[in-house]
DNA sequence: AACCTTTCCAACCGCAGGTAT
DNA sequence: GATACCTGCGGTTGGAAAGGT
């Protein structure tokens, strides 16, 4: 059997897109929409593969991508969710509008990565020394946190412990796969999870049945993108409202504890 | 000025989940 | 249910640009 190969074509584009290229991409969105991305070089006229395409489009050409420095305070943003979610950079990414995730997944691995592992003593040459100090500094001391493990796969339902103190125990979902270490992996395997029954009345009178922690983040993103979008939230008010959307997602996680520690430290 | 090293980022690759047939 | 295809994600790479000697 064997997975059919990206591209079939040989001798199709590949590296830097020229302008032209764009142009063509563009235009063709513009009319069509996204999506089809398969078919998409062909009908526009590229000798791209769709997966180029739709990379380029992502990533460069859409409308509404900011491009430049990362202000300190979407750095700030990137280290708390980064602490929460690991390499989820898609889901980071969803809560800073304009920013795509191989963005912040290159920034990650270029600045913040090395500042945090105390290797700040050798700036980036082509970073403002000024920028972000103050966030990285915060969080480098910082214990290891509990992130959420990439490649988690999505079940259906979390259950979450309305006991305060004995978050994850309760949580299917959230239990350590590798209880050796001490890695939050948000969503179990979906076979080898038991879920439990939420007509079961014993077990919702002391648990609350909710849509899993990546439904949430799914919600939560689309919101803050609608109301962005829709310019029914100003730019001021993004960072309170991410501030909220962090607080119920470190609830939601149980971390609250490691929350209001972190708040302490920033203090 | 020339060469070497480092940094950054756009793009590629492979994998996995979802969907259609 | 099995298979094929599509899409999205995260890890990695390659090359241009900048800095250092």
């Amino acid at each position: 059997m064997g997975r059919k190969p990206c591209c079939l074509k040989e001798g199709v584009n590949k590296g830097a897109w020229s302008a032209q290229e764009d142009k063509i991409l563009t235009n063709y969105i513009e009319l069509h929409g996204e999506g089809k991305w398969n078919t998409l070089p062909q009908k526009a006229g590229l000798n791209r593969c769709g997966k180029s395409c739709r990379l380029r489009w992502m990533n460069y050409l859409r409308p509404g991508i900011k491009r430049g420095n990362i202000s300190p305070d979407e750095e700030d943003l990137i280290i708390r969710l980064h602490r929460l979610l690991g390499n989820r950079w898609s889901l980071i990414a969803g809560r800073l509008p304009g920013r795509t995730d191989n963005e912040i997944k290159n920034y990650w691995n270029s600045v913040l990565s090395k500042k945090l592992n105390g290797d700040a003593s050798k700036p980036s040459n082509r970073q403002c020394e000024c920028e972000g100090k103050e966030s990285v500094e915060k969080y480098r001391s910082g214990s290891t946190p509990n992130v959420i493990a990439p490649k988690a796969r999505r079940c259906t339902g979390t259950l979450l412990s309305l006991d305060k103190g004995n978050h994850l125990p309760n949580n299917p979902c959230l239990a350590s796969s590798t209880p050796a270490n001490d890695e939050l992996t948000l969503e179990s395997q979906k076979d080898d999870v038991q879920m439990p029954n939420v007509e079961d009345e014993a077990l919702i009178d002391s648990e609350l049945y909710m849509p899993n922690t990546l439904d949430y983040l799914d919600f939560s993103q689309t919101r803050i993108e609608d109301m962005f979008e829709n310019g029914n939230m100003h730019e001021s008010e993004l960072a309170p409202m991410l501030e909220m959307e962090l607080e119920n997602l470190t609830s939601l996680l149980g971390l609250e504890d490691e929350w209001r520690e972190l708040d302490v430290e920033n203090d």
